[in-house]
DNA sequence: GAGCCGTGGTA
DNA sequence: TTACCAAGGCT
């Protein structure tokens, strides 16, 4: 034929066949995931696994939730027993995996399910959507993956493959819904939960935000951005600013009976709801050190050091002050058994204090 | 819409 | 080392 108009600036459309026979071969097999034989016989994951192990990967990698999905289903088997356990459990077993608002949330959207829905997950998108620390992802993907319906499914994954796919220069987050149109007119009613599934897995494993795999690429055919070249190019984001610094100290006591002095963060805004040692407000930095003056009594602080640890919207410098032998009269917390330490809600970054207050501490063998 | 909200892995 | 990034939601 003579419709030789340059090689080929039109390309194949996206063919979700491909990409779920593609998932067929290489899905990764995950502790909450049915695999593809048993989903295409029409087994159903338990929505309880779904809702858990989506709320935990929420900007969170599969290697760091495995850990914590095995240990949270053990201890708590299904939604009810979510719902009967204290709150102080729950954020002292989501501790170090981040974002505590998410286990607030979960505990919420737990005691929901059990009051409001009979201890059984709603399997519609809007229902999913109503309940706390559900937003657009997450009910969509419960409702595909749990489900079966088909359901837009979007996420950081998706956002790379698509914007690809379709070489969109339109920057995110705006583009979201120029993306999220295409995501829904390539979904199949036919297995759409493990499209979604199929998506995710690509984006994470060949679709990949550097050095993408793109021979090994179901969609290689039809991606826009690869036939110029460029896949690395998207997607377009905005700048990010950088991180201010903050700084503080926080104070270490050990009192005479070999127990640690701790507190609980409020409710609301940065570490809410988790456990802390005694520490001044994060303010931004000063020159010249905080020192031990604004100890929460006074002792023989000796200086222990600095930590820095980094958040999401700034950088923290604590230095780190140690007291021993302390009579337990602050009664602004309670007094821990060092031995318990490991079972505190005790976040990452308090963690990091006190080992550098008293290394090893979190190996003191109870009994 | 934009800022807030953790942590650990990777290049 | 620095920078980027991860199955986002809430306000």
């Amino acid at each position: 034929m003579m419709n030789e108009r340059v090689s080929r600036t039109s390309t194949a459309r996206p063919d979700a066949g491909a990409l779920l026979a593609w998932y067929d071969r290489h899905h990764r097999d995950l502790p909450w995931r049915v695999s593809p034989p048993m989903a295409k016989q029409g087994v159903l994951p338990d929505p309880y696994h779904i809702w858990l192990s989506e709320v935990m990967l929420q900007q969170t990698t599969v290697q760091a939730v495995k850990a914590y999905f095995d240990k949270f289903v053990r201890r708590w088997p299904t939604v009810n027993d979510l719902a009967a356990a204290p709150v102080e459990d729950v954020m002292a077993a989501w501790a170090g995996l981040g974002y505590y608002a998410r286990a607030r949330n979960l505990k919420k959207c737990a005691d929901a399910v059990a009051s409001d829905h009979g201890g059984i997950f709603p399997d519609t998108e809007d229902g999913l959507r109503a309940l706390p620390g559900v937003g657009d992802y997450t009910s969509a993907a419960i409702a595909a993956i749990a489900f079966n319906r088909p359901s837009a499914v979007m996420d950081a994954n998706v956002e790379r493959v698509i914007s690809r796919l379709y070489a969109i220069d339109a920057p995110l987050p705006g583009a979201k819904p120029q993306m999220k149109a295409r995501v829904a007119e390539m979904t199949p009613a036919d297995r759409p939960g493990d499209f979604a599934q199929a998506m995710m897995d690509l984006g994470a494993t060949t679709c990949t935000p550097k050095r993408p795999s793109c021979v090994l690429c179901p969609f290689r055919e039809a991606c826009v951005a690869l036939l110029a070249d460029d896949p690395e190019r998207f997607p377009v984001k905005a700048p990010k600013k950088a991180k201010p610094v903050r700084q503080g100290a926080v104070f270490v006591a050990v009192s005479s009976k070999g127990r640690m002095l701790l507190r609980r963060r409020p409710d609301k805004g940065l570490l809410g709801g988790m456990t802390e040692v005694p520490t001044t407000d994060w303010t931004a930095r000063i020159d010249g050190a905080s020192g031990s003056d604004a100890a929460p009594f006074a002792a023989d602080w000796q200086p222990k050091g600095t930590v820095i640890h980094v958040f999401t919207h700034f950088e923290l410098r604590l230095s780190v002050y140690l007291a021993v032998d302390i009579a337990e009269t602050d009664d602004r917390g309670w007094w821990a058994p060092l031995e318990t330490l490991a079972d505190q809600a005790l976040p990452t970054v308090m963690k990091k204090a006190i080992e550098a207050a008293i290394p090893h501490v979190f190996r003191v063998p109870k009994g």
